[in-house]
DNA sequence: TCAATATGTTCGCTTAACCTAACTTTTAGG
DNA sequence: CCTAAAAGTTAGGTTAAGCGAACATATTGA
């Protein structure tokens, strides 16, 4: 790793990724947007530019457009990676609501360490996409938190219990859900797949190994530029540009959609 | 609820947590040892505990010693509770290693809702308590999260399936592990039942109802005194202590240990 | 083109939380 | 009983984060 500790303040990290969204949804990131997003004062945004760019994470200078550094976008998606993982966590495995999963998340991303958050990240696809009854598993919970009031316990186990043996059942030949070999390129925007090879050891090769990328990793395919070119991934919480070409080099298994 | 919005700070809320742990460990809570604890300087304990008296938190006067308000209490026994549900949370079901655990729960304890810990706690004795392959099916993400390298996904997955084939089938009949009918007073520390029934209306029924136990909720004994009776258990994360005769009139489920 | 409005900055002030150093009170040993 | 050491407090300073008001610069539409 390049990047020493900046020890930054849940303040800045705040900033940063806000900073960081607004230049991903509208190009370039206004001080009073970012005020409104924090609901902070104007003044306590320029302070925070101030702050930011003597930390050398922000291209700022009075009344100029303000850009992220290399640092500064790196530190940005590391806070927006804990912010996405709590908060796909707290929706898909413990069914909280959107607003409130994302409040939280909002306010947890700035206390979860990197082993934690790999683990909830891990653990959400293990939940999720684990052949045994993992993901009807997890709808039964989900179903269960709804109802609890209205669903005596035991009732509730009896079904689980019937759920899990029907679940089990159709999928004891564990390759039996009909999964397509192909290429990351080949891929649609909203498709999932596992990794089976990446080819090459350039650049972005390693890349994806620093990340703890594996053979039997996920992908979510997120967005695919008009001429199919540069190709937006998802891979252990991590978000991921690749060319047509680097994605043409790693060998998928298609998924069935989550 | 009697308990207006405090609004306390993260540190505050540290501040009384430490003082409630204190207090169980040692009988009183000297500022030494408040400032030991928290890594902070004897005079940042002083001015802390200025703020908590202002707040009628804690009872406090120069050289005195420091108790706790019955509001001070409640408000650390709140903040107790999101730090032991994360910790369990991170513990049980991710595997997390207690001393991370806990320090991540320490610091996300001030920036969960309380619908995220209800939830976390529910889920987490879901995993443990589920009779279907639950409680197997964490022990395999545990066990997959240490050797993740070592292991390849293929292998991981067929022996997942055959776990739970296994599981379900030992289980089919669900009553079948041998559960005793008994009551909550007559259970030894470490033990964990099934709460069947609350006779009477009283204030214990009515403090556990306002915890949202219902009918099935899992109840651990922490602790029983000597001579049987106030008994420490543990219902969905919170403390509680109750007179045996109390203890007496909720009728339990002996489970297996965890 | 140029004034009105929107946007951004600076200044001065507040609060919370910490620190160090110097002081006071308590405690405990001889 | 009386004094050193330990424990606790006060005073004064620092830093981070925020606010409002006044000032500066851009933008834009008539």
């Amino acid at each position: 790793m390049t990047a020493r500790e900046q020890n930054l303040s849940e303040s800045l990290e705040d900033y940063l990724e806000t900073i960081f969204l607004l230049i991903r949804e509208h190009a370039v990131a206004r001080s009073r947007d970012i005020a409104a997003r924090l609901h902070v004062n104007k003044s306590s945004v320029t302070g925070a530019l101030q702050a930011l760019a003597e930390r050398a994470l922000v291209n700022y200078e009075p009344y100029g457009y303000v850009t992220l550094t290399p640092a500064g976008a790196a530190a940005a998606q590391k806070v927006l990676r804990r912010h996405e993982a709590l908060r796909d966590f707290l929706v898909k495995v413990l069914s909280i609501d959107a607003a409130e999963a994302d409040a939280n998340a909002c306010r947890m991303e700035h206390a979860v360490s990197k082993t934690v958050v790999d683990r909830l990240v891990e653990f959400a696809e293990f939940v999720e996409t684990c052949p045994r009854a993992g993901a009807k598993w997890i709808r039964g919970f989900g179903y269960r938190c709804q109802e609890a009031a209205a669903m005596p316990e035991k009732k509730e186990c009896a079904r689980c219990i019937e759920q899990c043996l029907d679940e089990v059942k159709s999928q004891e030949t564990p390759g039996a859900t009909k999964t397509v070999s192909t290429t990351l390129s080949k891929l649609k925007p909203g498709e999932r797949a596992r990794i089976d090879k990446i080819a090459g050891t350039g650049p972005v090769a390693r890349r994806i190994a620093d990340m703890g990328v594996t053979k039997g990793s996920l992908v979510d395919v997120v967005r695919v530029a008009p001429l199919g070119d540069p190709i937006d991934v998802k891979i252990k919480g991590y978000h991921l540009s690749l060319r047509k070409e680097e994605a043409a080099g790693i060998a998928v298994t298609r998924l069935a959609q989550a």
